[in-house]
DNA sequence: CATCAGAATACAATCGATTGTATTTGTGAA
DNA sequence: TTCACAAATACAATCGATTGTATTCTGATG
């Protein structure tokens, strides 16, 4: 019934001693060919399979990445999840996928719990709520390499893997401007996060090289669920100030407008223009479909492993000269939200 | 730096044994609880972590359930995934999740995989292309327990939590019937899947029901993508028979379907009405709205997760007599897509 | 043929916790 | 006080692989 054959194993039915076997099936130099042929002759035939909880724990790490994103479902972090998986793929390291649910406390009780599985390394896109960094601290004096992506915090030697956010909010509102829109309003996220923080410095940048008024009043701040949307919706249809554009952190938020739009028949884009962030799938489906701001999740997802598995195999300080941060660009996707019939750019 | 202490400082530090801080921090009856508050309170002190690497190793097994499902991104499966990481919680298990991208040697690797991790058990859902069942039965001759949920195979002994799809065919099929279809399409999804055969019959069902002849022709095979659904649309209107209603075995095909039809011109409902399955988050979304059969995906991780932890903490030879499947219904929620006008039941 | 370097292999400790068995301690009854 | 028995604790082996050190083997050289 169950699996047994050990290197010890293989050692007697060889007469040999078990750690030429060991050293045989890692492949080390010190194992003459002829030696390793037979060996592993003998454990195919044996059927043999190196215990990975015994061979962890003596090397005491694992072969296992952690990874911690806000929830599996949002199609942004599942596409990121589909770089690791591949990235990681060849090199011989398991995935753990956590979601914190946007908890810091959920996130607390993970991150213990991977330090003590000896994870090999963690990447990680922090929760809404993680504006305290203890537990990130504890993972970097416990000396488990680590890496941030998408959401990041600013934590000596950690490096991150980023959207160009800044940028990203510049281009958006710099759309809804070239289609025409004077008054924009703009749906955050929390202010602790720095994705959010950026994003609305690019839009109050786009406004700025265009000499639009910054209005405090239009800058509505919410978790961004899709309730948020429709709230935020209704606040600024309640505005004395009318607004004919709307740039969201985020697509669902932007979804919930869209939709209370709908529902009390402001349309959309003719009276209010409106460009989301992260291209979910639902963004091209729903009508009027909505222009977004798509993020390469697949490559962050990559390139935060590469990343990472460097910082593994590498001494434990890791070169305090590498960058620091890395920055992918986010692109423009225009779709109808934001295509004002009566204005030709 | 590196987090160091273990039992045995503990027990030198309280000139104790090291077996009896092991059994201490075990809450072994065999520990006075004098002794026990002394060992809690030392092993604060020393900011003790149980090395769990130590421990799994000792003890053969970890305290990991592996959770294999074709892709995480379809709602219903992170839903079933939420579910079944609420269940797991208090057990104080991990959950590692795995994608099988639908592919078999996919799920070959990574079952080899988690069965050289030594997994506590294994929850899955297999892939579109899972014809064989060797890896399967290896695991089961391997003494992993197992499970499956939602896409199963006949394995004598191993038992599965599953939506009842051929009543949910049904269902779906009879709900077109009632609202004036007379000529059903239907898309399927692979044979070797059980639950496509049975959403298959009970759409057969209904229509002999109903007296409405069963034309092979309008069945269409494929993997449900969106692609599959948009071509299969346009074989359906290239066909002779003209149709009025729909029902596709997956919503994303569905969603190509109407996307499809939307783009020739064909109105949906009124000259076809469709029903889709699964109520992906999408379906609520596009224009119209999708109809379709809800799944309790979250109840379906929780059962699951509650019998595989009976099955692991049980003897290896679970309760022949236990029954072999749980079944949950699905149900219809009704939206524009099948909301023909010029009706009334 | 003796010597010696370097290759190949063997020996033995070790990782940290668990667990069966042995020993000591403590308690109550006779 | 003593004995029996249970409770509490100590001893020691063990899980399977890894790895530093020691030993043996091989063959080349003078």
């Amino acid at each position: 019934m169950e699996n047994k054959a050990t290197i010890h194993d293989i050692a007697k039915a060889l007469k040999i001693d078990a750690s030429t076997v060991s050293r045989a099936l890692n492949n080390s130099p010190r194992v003459s060919q002829k030696t390793k042929d037979r060996i592993m002759a003998k454990a195919n035939e044996l059927g043999y399979q190196r215990n990975l909880l015994a061979s962890n724990f003596r090397k005491r790490v694992t072969n296992t990445i952690g990874v911690i994103v806000p929830r599996i479902s949002r199609h942004f972090f599942s596409s990121v999840i589909s770089g690791i998986e591949e990235a990681v793929y060849d090199a011989g390291y398991n995935v753990l996928i956590c979601q914190s649910l946007e908890q810091l406390n959920r996130e607390r009780k993970i991150i213990e719990n991977l330090l003590a599985n000896r994870v090999a390394g963690v990447l990680l896109s922090v929760s809404m709520e993680t504006v305290e960094w203890d537990h990130l601290l504890k993972m970097k004096n416990n000396g488990t390499p680590f890496l941030f992506f998408d959401r990041h915090c600013e934590i000596e030697g950690i490096r991150s893997v980023l959207i160009d956010d800044f940028q990203g909010g510049f281009d958006a509102t710099e759309h809804l401007i070239l289609k025409g829109c004077k008054s924009i309003a703009h749906f955050s996220g929390p202010q602790e996060l720095a994705i959010y923080r950026n994003r609305t410095a690019g839009y109050r940048k786009a406004l700025k090289k265009y000499k639009i008024p910054f209005k405090p009043e239009l800058v509505l701040h919410s978790r961004l669920m899709e309730e948020d949307g429709a709230e935020g919706a209704k606040t600024l249809l309640s505005l004395p100030t009318e607004i004919d554009g709307l740039f969201s952190a985020n697509d669902v938020a932007a979804i919930g407008a869209i939709k209370y739009f709908k529902k009390e028949g402001v349309n959309v884009p003719e009276k209010v223009a409106i460009v989301g962030f992260s291209n979910e799938p639902v963004s091209g489906i729903i009508d009027p479909s909505l222009t977004t701001m798509d993020q390469p999740g697949f490559k962050i997802g990559q390139i935060a492993t590469k990343l990472l598995l460097e910082e593994i195999s590498n001494a434990p300080n890791a070169n305090p000269l590498m960058a620091k941060t890395t920055i992918l660009k986010s692109s423009l996707i225009e779709r109808d939200s934001s295509r004002k019939s009566n204005h030709q750019p």
